[in-house]
RNA sequence: GCUCAAGUGGCGGAAUUGGUAGACGCGCUGGAUUCAAAAUCCAGUUCUUUCGGGAGUGUGGGUUCGAUUCCCACCUUGAGUACCA
């Protein structure tokens, strides 16, 4: 009988789907645990290899536990609303529900190919109003929270309310706005209610702002900072400009601290921790305020360098800063008024792009030195961010590299502050080995003590105190976009207001056009029926907006990072209509063990689910305030593409192709064989003269990959097919007829013809290779290059275990006594195996296996003793084999529930140990000794050997070094 | 510039606490089988060699009886990040 893995294959994932063997209780006596992959977005290119590196890591992780008796949640859905789908409406007309329910079909079908174990009952797609009536549930909690910095959590508005009503604001330590005023209890409740509104919008944990947006105009959105790269959007690539707009926001800054310290508690990867840590920018130093000369206003600057205070020289502003129009004298007015105008020009990706032209101008207003009292010049300068900080800065130049280039540039002077530096060609920025000089109080002491004493000094004038600044911006939460979350929001004289939790969800409407409207309003704008009846609690037609009862809602939508905020804990009860999930299943399913997915998510989904986590355990709805224990970066799998050199002559091919075998680089190797003369002929009858010839050059284009056979061969015949102006090419083969391509690794990309599809692996080798393949390849973190000809391998290996199991005359497996060879191989494996999931190292394991059916397959073994545990081992990498072979030996019941097979360390007791005997570190023969020889034993019997006397031709040795069990190493 | 990761045969990679470098697989070479091919099986495959050996894990140094593994300096590649006061 013979391995038909398409049969087997198709039958298994039949029979799981059938039988629901993957379904995860809620209700278990088992220890649970909880595998997650990243959930895809389902694209109209469908699936390449390296999409499912990751599913196939996991998914064998999660059939490794339920082996180990674990009651395992391992769900999939789909992060299904985004920009593509919405692309191709705008483009097409189609509606994106219907191209993306299209794509998920598709997707769909490649999973279910690759034979994952996931438990479909649970399946979420963000899109689905089902799903994301509880996205704007969320919502609207965080609408409904404020966070008190005293008991550093998120707390109801309710609450707060409470206090404003009893004393004011003056005693609540919040996050909130900056420009958030004081009031007491008498002028609180002396507001109008819109008032109140507009002041509880500055506390609220998302809210309404007028806020600079990235705004790309080409895709007619807003972008997040991690969306843009190099001033361009990461998607498309068009131009970003900034833009003052309304926008929802989320107060993630509030969590800056949380963010970090949670990090210190999550088996992530390092640098995806890292990446998160420069993201929220940590940093320590002080609050100083600087008074005005002639001015009742203050400068307020952040600085991490409170000692240096007495090397400062100037100040600068950024040129939004609101003080600049207010302290800029009559005669500066016309200069500065010209260069803020020049720079709001500048858009980000000129100020990206040009770091180092020097700009600024002088306000000709004067600060005063806190210490000294001396006048210190104010300058306004567009190194200086508006949105950092206090949007001002003491500027330190013999301490800090770009004060000391505004410094030189504008020729301002450079005081030195600094014992035994010289500052003449470049700034001191070395905190640690700092000794500070001519600074009055502080002369001699270092950076530590200096910047207490400058802190100290600061409180008690009242002019400074210790603080922390974090970098990390809100995060804006519109985006002017139809295919995406509706916000549960209308508004009443411009104010918004929360639709009722019980009238989710809010479903998108219907539209004409995907576009914006006309008058520059999102897509939503375009929607006929889109007000918000207060009496109904219903979505009515625009024509009956009153604003007594029926009002406008929303036109914005919410971004792609929303829905895939919550997923990880909706998974665990996905069809509740009454909770996001209940009690019970979070009791039981607490948080996410394992989370496998890209590394690209770093500062984007991953930090904001951090965040919405940390707000849902302050609210008490989960146990936990960080979502995922572990986390694993899977490597990007790179294509193998294919270059052959083409002949051309200035810029016109000749359609005559040159294997590589002449080439050593960009140059001929050879002109000496028969093959070189009979290009020289081909490309005379081609009309090319022999003067021509001389001039000929060659370019490198991509071939298809899959032309391209094991041993680096262009199939000639279907290249020529490939395309129309190929069918009549000629090609010029090595010697033995053979035409050679030129490999080279690239990112995996359909422009670099090196994609492959991994239906036509599932196809040609089975899923089970497939699964293997990808685990062979290397290290799941690391990036590693696909290349198809290697698939054979894990393939052959396939052939070999169905062989331990059939003949031709059908099953072989016998119920004979295992011999001790047998049981050794058996056992080693499975500690191995064991050892090796643990540690995620998928590659090892499956050389393992090789090597178990290999030393079985010499021993001959039959026994079933050896061959039923075996197969429960290979079970989590080629499940379709695996389910095949056990049900060929007898079971009814589904491998996946079988019992990891238990190691035993006596079948791997050694008698004998082939010891390596080494001179001076090098090993140069082995010697096979008892294992229970004492150490004089062992030297005795070493150095009476006569190929250590050999080596030693003579020499006595100085030492000799035994460690039983392991080396002889003879020195001298 | 800064931060992090990694450099091992023709290729992907292995060596888990410092103890036989190159497991396993691809490719390649030779052989068996076949009319032939595919498939399958067997043997070999780091380099070098006077066939005794000798050298060898990016480079140079150090620690050690012994270093791919630990320490220092440098080179290269990849990833992330960038006027953050």
């Amino acid at each position: 009988m013979k391995y038909h893995f398409n049969e087997i294959e198709k039958k298994w994932q039949d029979h799981w789907a059938k039988n629901q063997t993957f379904k995860a209780e809620n209700n278990s006596s088992k220890p649970k645990y909880y595998v997650l992959d990243m959930f895809p977005y389902p694209s109209g290119a469908g699936l390449h290899v390296g999409h499912p590196l990751g599913y196939i890591a996991s998914d064998i992780y999660a059939r490794y536990k339920r082996h180990k008796g674990f009651n395992v949640l391992h769900p999939q859905g789909y992060d299904s609303f985004g920009l593509p789908a919405e692309q191709y409406a705008i483009q097409t007309g189609q509606h994106p529900a219907i191209t993306t329910a299209e794509n998920i079909k598709t997707y769909r079908r490649q999973l279910d190919q690759i034979g994952f174990s996931f438990d479909w009952s649970r399946e979420v797609r963000t899109s689905d109003p089902n799903y994301y009536k509880w996205t704007q549930w969320v919502f609207i909690q965080l609408f409904e929270s404020w966070y008190n910095n005293e008991t550093n959590k998120a707390e109801a508005i309710s609450d707060l309310i409470t206090i404003f009503e009893a004393e004011g604001n003056k005693k609540v330590d919040a996050i909130c706005d900056d420009d958030t005023e004081m009031f007491s209890s008498e002028d609180w409740n002396s507001y109008s209610t819109e008032k109140q509104q507009e002041i509880l919008l500055k506390y609220r944990l998302t809210y309404l702002a007028e806020s600079e947006v990235n705004w790309c105009p080409a895709l007619g959105t807003v972008l997040a900072n991690d969306e843009i790269v190099n001033g361009v959007s990461e998607r498309g690539g068009h131009p970003v400009v900034r833009k003052k707009m309304t926008q929802w926001s989320m107060r993630i800054s509030a969590y800056a601290k949380r963010l970090l310290q949670g990090l210190n508690t999550i088996d992530w990867p390092k640098p995806l921790k890292e990446s998160q840590r420069n993201w929220i920018g940590k940093s320590v130093g002080a609050h100083v305020e600087f008074k005005i000369l002639n001015s009742e206003s203050k400068i307020s600057v952040f600085t991490t360098r409170p000692d240096t205070i007495f090397g400062a020289s100037f100040m600068t502003l950024a040129p939004e800063h609101d003080l600049v129009q207010r302290i800029t004298t009559p005669e500066q007015k016309a200069q500065v008024e010209a260069y803020i105008e020049a720079t709001a020009k500048r858009s980000e990706r000129d100020r990206i792009a040009d770091v180092k032209t020097i700009s600024g101008v002088f306000t000709g207003a004067y600060a005063e030195h806190p210490f000294t009292n001396e006048p210190i010049p104010i300058w306004i300068g567009d190194y200086v961010l508006a949105g950092y900080g206090t949007g001002a800065v003491m500027s330190v130049p013999c301490g800090d590299q770009r004060d000391y280039d505004f410094a030189k540039h504008f020729n301002i002077p450079i005081p030195n502050i600094f014992e035994g530096v010289d500052i003449s060609k470049e700034p001191f920025e070395d905190k640690a080995t700092t000794i500070i000089a001519n600074s009055d109080f502080i002369n001699g002491l270092n950076y530590k003590e200096a910047t207490k004493k400058v802190i100290e000094a600061l409180e008690k004038l009242g002019q400074g105190k210790r603080k922390i600044n974090y970098r990390l911006r809100d995060a804006v939460f519109s985006r002017q976009r139809y295919w995406g979350e509706p916000f549960p929001v209308y508004y009443v004289n411009g104010l918004p207001q929360m639709i009722d939790e019980k009238h989710l969800p809010i479903t998108l409407p219907e539209v004409e056009k995907y576009l914006p409207t006309e008058t520059g309003e999102p897509p939503l704008g375009n929607a006929t029926v889109w007000a918000w009846d207060t009496k109904s609690h219903t979505v009515v037609a625009n024509d009956l907006i009153d604003n007594k009862t029926v009002f406008p809602l929303e036109l914005n939508t919410m971004p792609g990072w929303a829905g895939s905020s919550q997923y990880f804990n909706r998974y665990m009860d996905p069809h509740n209509d009454e909770e996001i999930f209940s009690r019970e299943a979070i009791n039981y399913w607490q948080q996410v063990d394992l989370y496998i997915g890209g590394s690209e998510h770093a500062t984007g989904h991953l930090l904001y689910s951090r965040f919405w986590q940390k707000f849902m355990f302050d609210k008490g709805l989960v146990p936990h305030d960080e979502f995922a224990k572990k986390l694993i970066n899977q490597g990007m799998i790179l294509g193998t593409s294919a270059f052959i050199h083409e002949a051309i002559l200035g810029d016109k091919s000749l359609n005559v192709f040159i294997s590589s075998g002449f080439f050593i680089g960009p140059n001929f190797l050879t002109s000496e064989n028969d093959n070189w003369k009979k290009k020289e002929l081909i490309l005379k009858k081609k009309g090319i003269s022999s003067e021509d010839l001389n001039k000929m050059t060659y370019r490198a284009i991509h071939a298809d990959v899959s032309f391209i056979n094991a041993s680096d061969e262009l199939d000639i015949e279907a290249f020529k097919n490939w395309r129309d102006e190929y069918n009549d090419a000629e090609f010029i083969t090595d010697a033995d007829g053979t035409f050679k391509v030129l490999r080279e690794v690239e990112k995996m990309s359909k422009s670099k013809f090196n994609v492959v599809n991994p239906d036509q692996i599932c196809e040609e080798y089975g899923a089970d290779s497939l699964r293997l393949y990808e685990m062979f390849l290397g290290p799941l973190e690391q990036a590693k290059p696909w290349n198809t000809a290697g698939i054979t391998g894990v393939h052959g290996f396939l052939k070999k275990l169905w062989k331990l199991y059939f003949d031709d005359n059908g099953l072989k497996v016998l119920d004979n006594e295992p011999t001790n060879d047998n049981l050794k191989t058996l056992h080693k494996t499975i500690k191995k195996v064991e050892e090796d999931i643990e540690n995620f190292s998928f590659n090892t394991t499956v050389s393992t296996f090789m090597i178990a059916v290999n030393e079985l397959t010499a021993q001959q073994c039959t026994s079933r003793a050896i061959l039923e545990p075996l197969i429960i081992l290979v079970s989590p990498y080629a499940p379709h084999i695996a389910e095949e072979l056990w049900q060929q030996l007898g079971y009814n019941e589904s491998i996946a529930r079988a019992t990891f097979p238990k190691f035993e360390a006596s079948y791997l007791v050694e008698r004998s140990k082939n010891y390596p005997i080494s001179f001076n570190g090098k090993m140069r023969f082995t010697i096979e000794l008892p294992i229970d020889l004492s150490k004089e034993e062992i030297e005795a019997t070493v150095m009476a050997h006569e190929k250590t006397k050999a080596q030693l031709d003579g020499r006595t040795p100085k030492k000799v070094i035994i460690v039983p069990g392991k080396i002889v190493n003879i020195v001298g």
